[in-house]
DNA sequence: GTCTATACACCGATAGAC
DNA sequence: GTCTATCGGTGTATAGAC
């Protein structure tokens, strides 16, 4: 961020840092961080190249700005949910919520665990403390639903939390969308009916034994 | 592959290929497709760089060489399964061998559905017959299992076999096993269980109401 | 067949004119 | 602040000696 004097030239260097965001958040989710290049940006925004590093100092803080907006905006998400949704509901719902951002076309939460860029990441102040407050919020809504007996008692908060992340970055949304047989709204239910109620038919017993 | 004269020669040829097919495995669990070097796989096996271009034309071969033999042995583990065993039960099965694959290190079914790899493995031949031979086995085995009772009616054969296809690549199995609290076998439980049973206490009835 | 050395392309980041 | 041009580094693939 630099210094502008005139407010009207403010406004239009904001306006363009959403476009650049915007941008980046669309290549994000189509290529990945590795493959997303400065390049890239620029020609889908409409700028030079060597502007974008009057906005951002690296391709690392220009991802991670645009990851940190997908952050505050689930934050907001959480923030303004009815105030009588259980527990259960609100991660059915957050869930919900992100798989439709993704169907937009915007970034997962998770650009793929492996790699330079989740180290980088990790490195950025502002999005850590984004990350942890989200998380804080997934963990207190998941012991809050376990206590009203709404998900499953054998299964642990880690998993339950992490479930939900990897989730927001499945490529079976991918796959269900290429297949074609299903609407947008159709593909997000099943997901998060797998989620929530798995494969299994809910009639069946189902033995554990091992043959 | 070239043409090799002594049988010793070809022997000791043959064991390097395997020797670069496992380097290979491992550099696309840990790096992915893009991020894998060929200094990286020539270091790793112990050759030149130059060398590995004896064996592989180029880098999507080597790689898609690597992704074939995961499939093979999809197979295998398929055609060896008990012959009285039920449907959900082998799917259940050729999912908890996938996640044990990985956790040995392994790669995914599905190495990032984005990206140049992903086209590059739809014009390899050899690739591509392994894989549909794969898919169908899945399919029979969804269209079995609902039959017989042991998965959900309201859950389409795409969404089953879509789901497994993603648990074998799902991030959960990474963050548990770096959290440090479970046991692989805890891990791969825990995975399998979410995937069949869901997240949701099967004791609740929860109602969808919109509110 | 395996090695070293190199050609060629691409990308992130910077310099300098306007 | 935005543009064009370019540097430095890295990666795939190949050439040529042995």
């Amino acid at each position: 961020m630099l210094a502008i004097k005139s407010p009207f030239k403010k406004q239009q260097f904001e306006a363009r840092e959403e476009a650049i965001l915007d941008a980046v958040n669309r290549l994000l989710s189509e290529k990945g961080f590795d493959l997303m290049t400065m390049d890239d940006v620029a020609d889908a925004v409409g700028v030079a190249k060597g502007s974008l590093y009057k906005h951002f100092s690296s391709k690392e803080k220009l991802a991670a700005a645009a990851m940190s907006r997908l952050l505050s905006q689930t934050l907001e998400v959480l923030n303004n949910f009815p105030a009588e949704w259980r527990a259960g509901k609100r991660l059915e719902e957050v869930l919900r919520w992100t798989l439709q951002h993704r169907l937009r076309g915007g970034v997962p939460h998770l650009p793929s665990t492996r790699g330079a860029f989740q180290r980088a990441l990790m490195l950025n102040l502002e999005y850590l403390a984004l990350a942890l407050k989200v998380n804080k919020r997934f963990y207190a809504l998941a012991a809050e639903a376990r206590r009203g007996g709404e998900i499953s008692d054998s299964i642990s908060d880690n998993v339950v939390v992490y479930t939900l992340y990897a989730r927001s970055c499945d490529p079976t949304l991918e796959f269900l969308q290429k297949s074609g047989g299903l609407t947008d709204d159709q593909i997000v239910e099943a997901m998060v009916q797998t989620t929530f109620g798995g494969l299994r038919s809910r009639a069946t017993s189902y033995e554990n034994s091992s043959n």
